[in-house]
DNA sequence: AGATCTTGGATCGCATGCATAATCGAATGC
DNA sequence: GCATTCGATTATGCATGCGATCCAAGATCT
């Protein structure tokens, strides 16, 4: 009897935590560099030292090695040959694509969660709304950032989709660098917040179709004109009428 | 003078190649097992020993280590803990997530087509499309499954937009053991003609708005219902009305 | 007889060492 | 004085070895 309750505790365990937490140094390395790409210590483009990251983490190449490979198949990285790998960097234009992805799948995201929100989440999301109103009357850009980006991830939580929610986590962490300068540009702040609380109303009151479309008007606003327009001037013979973009 | 050309040369090869091919053995090891899993021949739920891979390809554990790693991030096989990887595995709710995934992808993927398919493009799709009718035509369900794939990557590559293919990519291989067995239903297969046909001609008169509408029905048509019911047994206290979902 | 403890085997995680390729600097030739 | 070439340094890629952890089977105790 103890032994079959033991044995339950286990499952239930298992099944709670989802999959089991990674303790490995490899895990570790990859969880701080990505947070350090996410919070801008280290920008796109710069080259990621196998032997500097691992006299800095205080292990050896070999965690540091997967960690690596790890980011570089999010595409969080970019490979160069043999020179070594470097952050991801975007041109203009593909930053304006990966804009678009994200506005598509956030857009999904809302939709689901209005279908799928629970009674709690729906708490947290009122919750978050609220933590990024007061970030603007305190104008605190700072604060509204990690706020805004908790009531996006509440969202995706509350689509109830793993798949969907991961996919949005590594295009997050892609696009952050460059999102964290849009949020800083003046307006751009308060602008957001009655996008923010249309978007909340229609997930309130389950109307899954009116919630992906305001949300994919409010990540996609300023994208997707702009981005046919920049291929449109690459695809013709325009080319070299701009600065090379690597 | 030949030193120069040489040099030259190889400028030329990095830069038309934008990345410069991956010859490592773990890249290696990496896109065999992708193949290996795309076709079928490594299913879901299965182990990936370590030991066993490295003798079967002839390399040392660390490129295969490398490669699974690779892997894991692209979501494609999920560690147990210590005990090793395996090769991802979908619940059935899990599944239909990714498929309402996949179909917003895809639905952006022909919208962005329509608006900036060049005219190669345009021959390639229509050359897809005809394919896939020969191979209805011919009950060849193989030749089908392959022409059907190679028609929805040139639509992602008349999207002209890299991170969208990279997504699209990496959420093809791990449903590409599931879609497979759809494809395989009987009447699937001479039901997505016409359905194909709509989208074609949509793109090919740049009406970006239908293209992606029909995209999506065409990906989305059998998940969304039935996704929703299962979230919704699944969250309510008709728990362990079905078999455990590993 | 059943359950718990223990021991054996096996696999994973990490560190280290070596070989190879690339880069940078210096020396030499033009 | 400038380009070129050669060599030394450095970093990456891979192999191997050791320690730790986990799973399974058998023995012992209740």
């Amino acid at each position: 009897m103890s032994h079959r309750t033991a044995q339950r505790a286990r499952r239930l365990d298992l099944s709670e935590a989802g999959i089991p937490e990674d303790t490995s140094l490899a895990g570790d390395v990859a969880r701080r560099l990505e947070e350090d790409i996410l919070r801008g210590a280290i920008r796109p483009g710069q080259r990621l030292d196998e032997r500097e990251l691992s006299e800095r983490y205080g292990v050896s190449r070999t965690p540091v090695r997967e960690a690596l490979q790890r980011l570089s198949a999010s595409g969080l990285a970019s490979a160069r040959g043999r020179q070594g790998l470097q952050v991801a960097q975007f041109s203009v234009a593909d930053l304006l694509d990966a804009l678009s992805v994200v506005a598509s799948l956030e857009a999904l995201a809302a939709s689901q969660a209005a279908r799928r929100i629970t009674q709690e989440q729906r708490a947290v999301l009122e919750a978050e709304h609220a933590a990024c109103g007061a970030a603007i009357a305190a104008g605190d850009y700072d604060a509204f950032y990690d706020a805004n980006i908790r009531f996006h991830d509440a969202i995706a939580a509350a689509s109830h989709n793993r798949v969907l929610q991961d996919e949005l986590r590594r295009l997050s962490v892609k696009t952050a660098p460059y999102r964290r300068a849009i949020t800083f540009q003046p307006g751009r702040m308060p602008q957001s917040q009655p996008e923010h609380a249309a978007i909340l109303a229609a997930i309130l009151r389950n109307d899954a179709a009116v919630a992906g479309e305001r949300m994919a008007h409010h990540v996609s606003l300023l994208s997707e004109g702009i981005a046919d327009f920049l291929h449109f001037i690459r695809s013709s013979d325009h080319a070299g009428l701009f600065k090379d973009e690597t």
